[in-house]
DNA sequence: CTGTTAGCGCGTTCAT
DNA sequence: ATGAACGCGCTAACAG
């Protein structure tokens, strides 16, 4: 394809018989320039149609004003809300950003780092797959000095700032909800155990039964790989034990609407033999049938600190000192567990 | 925030007593070299964690391998399933995304082609805001050679390719399944009236109208801006009139989805009262109750064919012509049309 | 006030 | 088989 030349200022400069630096310097409204010359310049440059060339500028001087973001997936609402308020941000800040989904897949994450970096861009933005248990390629972006982030899907062990939503308060919410509601037995269906927000969901699970007088050893947890097959296998599960729960806690939407499906397909009646209750507040939640109570994870927001915060650290408004930022949730009932009276 | 310095070929040939050229040969293995030096410097370059800078070296071509993409709002899920087929297209084939979202608006969305375009992007995939009814932008990115293609929100205005779905066949296909259901009165609530798809998507449905004896006078065609507000407003405005729709099509699940609300809080009941459909299939169609009917439309399909479709033009294996790809969708009737005999 | 020089990192001449 | 020089587009330092 005929690839569109851009005019430089080099053209600039022969068509008007000036050097380079003029130009640069008309360009750039330097005081110490005759003012017609830059007025010369500068409607040159409208007329020729210039537009500085961002990579020139970049390599020049070693920032290209382009943030790295990495999520698992793309199409999940919670992380295209994220990416939306890390990008709406960027923008108002000046730059630009380069998204890369690493597909759940820890390889791909690797890659896509590299590439990033490779790519110049100023900082990373990352929300880990689920695949991710070693950490030491972000050990790595840490050792070169790499300014980076992480959000929502983080691991503790690196020292570089967080964002997430306060998930075991947000469990806690949900399933302190449940008991009050009058549910006895709470299961809670957990995303593998190694997720950092599996681990904080289930915490705040077990803080609220502990406060119902329930102990651990009577919960009842369990986990799936969130794909489709085996959550409705687990609700399948449930409805058949002896000593069937009476409440369902799903650590994620979408795994909730699964379950959902299997409950009124067997007849099962929501929330009067089992309440549901979700996490995220996806778009679906409310409009199924029961809506679904769920806790708001406020996703656009969190992108927007994530990335003023990360800007702020390049910028130096910020120290480099890493900092957690955990954002309220708010619990949405709705009539997946609200028993009527 | 320290700035992670990033190893150049420099370094590895002052560390080895090299020229700078050597390393380059040596590194992109050239055959005429010493096997062993070629050895030395890929050797330093491995412990060094040498990684070539792509903005130098897009610089030097005057190609940067990245693609730009335009969209009106990342977190609508058809949009972020184009996205995810671009991102893996381009990433499979060795280029960069940068993603920019116009969030439905004309000046955001020039704005956003200005950047991409000083950002040296090699092309441009640009699904067109809800406001943009002036092209004189797009036909300056034309003038300029500056490949571009469009997808979904697209014009015909400009002589450049475009990836669509057959709008116009799925809303017939829509039309005609009311009307073989026994339906009689078909409203259609369209979006926008200047929006390609609004457009299309009336030529379906007056045809399938048409086909089954119903002139376009007797059609019945409401317009929205498509906020929920006025969405709900309309269904409102359907439910009160004297000669009451017996079926909607609404252009867009979220809208059909609104409708449906409306519907249900005044005790219609869908379908027997008063038949639903959609268009999109959005994850939250199915499970609503009852399952929306809708048409399904390739989001992931439709971003790779237009990402392959602009990286073969750029690598000059598709012509420069403008092509148009129309992709099939598919009728999937579910339980808000389905009348039980 | 303006031109020359130099350098960001890379790869391709051209020279040895 | 290797080095030196040049240029991609831009700007800052140095000259005048």
């Amino acid at each position: 394809m005929k690839r569109g030349h851009q005019v430089t200022m080099k053209e600039i400069a022969k068509k008007l018989g000036l050097s380079v630096s003029t130009v640069s310097r008309a360009l750039k409204d330097s005081p110490e320039l005759h003012p017609e010359t830059k007025l010369k310049v500068v409607e040159m440059a409208k007329s020729m149609n210039y537009q500085p060339n961002l990579l020139a500028q970049s390599l020049r001087i070693s920032r290209s004003k382009v943030l790295g973001v990495i999520v698992p997936e793309l199409t999940s609402h919670f992380f295209s809300s994220n990416i939306s308020g890390i990008q709406d941000t960027a923008y108002k800040r000046g730059y630009n950003v380069m998204i890369c989904q690493s597909n759940e897949s820890y390889v791909q994450e690797i890659s896509n780092i590299k590439i990033l970096v490779a790519s110049q861009v100023d900082g990373l933005l990352i929300s880990l797959s689920r695949e991710t248990k070693n950490y030491q390629h972000l050990q790595d972006l840490y050792d070169r000095g790499i300014p980076f982030i992480m959000f929502d899907r983080v691991t503790e062990e690196i020292p570089v700032s967080r964002v997430t939503v306060d998930d075991a308060n947000g469990a806690y919410q949900v399933t302190k909800h449940l008991l009050e509601q009058g549910c006895k037995k709470v299961a809670f269906i957990s995303g593998p155990q190694d997720l950092y927000i599996s681990k904080k969901r289930k915490e705040g699970y077990l803080k609220a039964l502990v406060e119902f007088g329930i102990t651990e050893a009577e919960s009842r947890v369990y986990i799936s790989d969130l794909k489709e097959e085996t959550n409705k296998q687990i609700a399948k599960q449930i409805l058949e034990e002896a000593d069937r729960a009476d409440a369902i806690f799903a650590m994620i939407d979408p795994l909730a609407i699964d379950v959902m499906l299997v409950l009124k397909e067997h007849g099962v009646r929501i929330p009067e033999d089992i309440a549901l209750a979700g996490f995220t507040n996806n778009p679906t939640s409310s409009v199924v049938e029961p809506s679904l109570t769920t806790v708001v994870q406020p996703g656009y927001e969190m992108g927007k600190i994530a990335a003023n915060h990360l800007l702020d650290q390049l910028d130096e408004i910020a120290s480099d000192d890493p900092q957690s930022f955990i954002l309220d949730t708010t619990l949405i009932a709705r009539n997946s567990t609200l028993k009527k009276k």
